[in-house]
DNA sequence: TCAAAAACTTGACCATTGGTACAGTGAATT
DNA sequence: AATTCACTGTACCAATGGTCAAGTTTTTGA
């Protein structure tokens, strides 16, 4: 890796601690450049704006989510390969990895992005909705494999049932920061697998 | 009403919109200010600081919202006044009137202090979980009545369960205000609804 | 009706923040 | 050897959150 690749990334490690503990306007760029002893005209050097240092932060940020929720998914295919006790079994592995986050999930940066101050442009929210559509995708693609062999006991839109995973570890995220119980986020994920479990129960007749 | 408290009423309800649509951090006061044809000096008048703005907007917000949930769930209770019926419609009705917000949910001041750039002080933190804490007892108490008459399917924390209210609607925000998709929020609250209805179905038998 | 209190205005000032502009420099690459 | 990369240094700008002191108008209660 380059010299100049080196120091993006630490900026951006730098960054990000900040954006998720405390938001993108706390987060000044006065205070990165001082962690990441470098000037100013050296931060704009690798970004032009705000706008650009939230792109990257982004992009990396779903990135290594996608990475891990895929590898916990996969693992979770591995031990059983029945897509429902799968699905069941990635969702607790899921919820197992969230609890043994020893702070607590540092912070979602699609919600802090939504919540920001700062307006940002449009390249920005775009993305933003990208990464939720994005999982709106893998998730989905998992309820039909699942549906295909368990009918669903209740009619529900397919789209919305994927995203309520989103929904529920944003809200999750939340309820752990504002309570204080990193252990709140954990819990929400295993009600919804409590409800997956539910609706694609297996008829015994 | 005294004069002062008008100006006050007016300054909040600016600042409330700025807040939900934008962020604190990108409702500055000389904006608000400038909307309420006041000196920045009449706006420190009132408030001493942001702070004190952010605490008089929560608890604003949080006993409006308060006032709308009892009325619904109130309602639902004089339509039937079994706990689960009586649940189940409300959770419909609540669903119902989110949808019917012609520009969405305004959003959710909780979340946005929990995600927002300044770090407010102790006082709007505390108050902060408080609200969540309120929400927890309101649903509790309801879900207690649901679960002494119709026991639930599946062993779940209760706190944890009327936490998933808050988290569903605080996630179906995000949801709706990332995808541009004002209706995200009720298909999630109907999601919670469908859940609660296996959770507590009565047994046939 | 009159004095006191409430609700402001005026205006000056300050630190921090995001950002721009530009000239220059040592190290790495080609 | 020339060029590009990865910066440093300095100077500057507007917006923002705030503070302070002093003065003025408006309300209100006795």
């Amino acid at each position: 890796m380059k010299k100049g690749e080196l120091t993006r990334e630490r900026l951006l490690n730098i960054a990000e601690t900040g954006v998720l503990s405390k938001g993108f306007g706390a987060t000044s760029i006065d205070e990165i450049i001082a962690e990441a002893e470098i000037t100013k005209s050296g931060f704009f050097y690798h970004f032009k704006d705000k706008n650009e240092l939230a792109l990257a932060l982004l992009q990396r940020y779903a990135d290594t989510e996608a990475a891990i929720i895929d590898s916990i998914f996969d693992r979770a295919t591995e031990l059983d390969d029945d897509p429902l006790h799968s699905l069941l079994i990635g969702l607790k592995l899921f919820a197992e990895m969230l609890d043994d986050l020893p702070k607590g999930h540092p912070g979602c940066m699609v919600a802090s992005i939504c919540f920001s101050e700062r307006l940002f442009d449009d390249k920005v929210l775009k993305l933003n909705r990208q990464v939720i559509l994005d999982w709106r995708v893998r998730f989905r693609t998992k309820l039909e494999a699942v549906a295909a062999q368990y009918p669903p006991h209740d009619e529900v839109d397919m789209d919305a049932l994927a995203d309520m995973i989103s929904a529920v570890v944003d809200g999750g995220i939340v309820l752990s920061k504002v309570l204080g119980e990193p252990q709140a986020l954990g819990k929400q994920v295993m009600l919804f697998r409590s409800y997956i479990a539910f609706l694609f129960a297996p008829t015994n007749h």
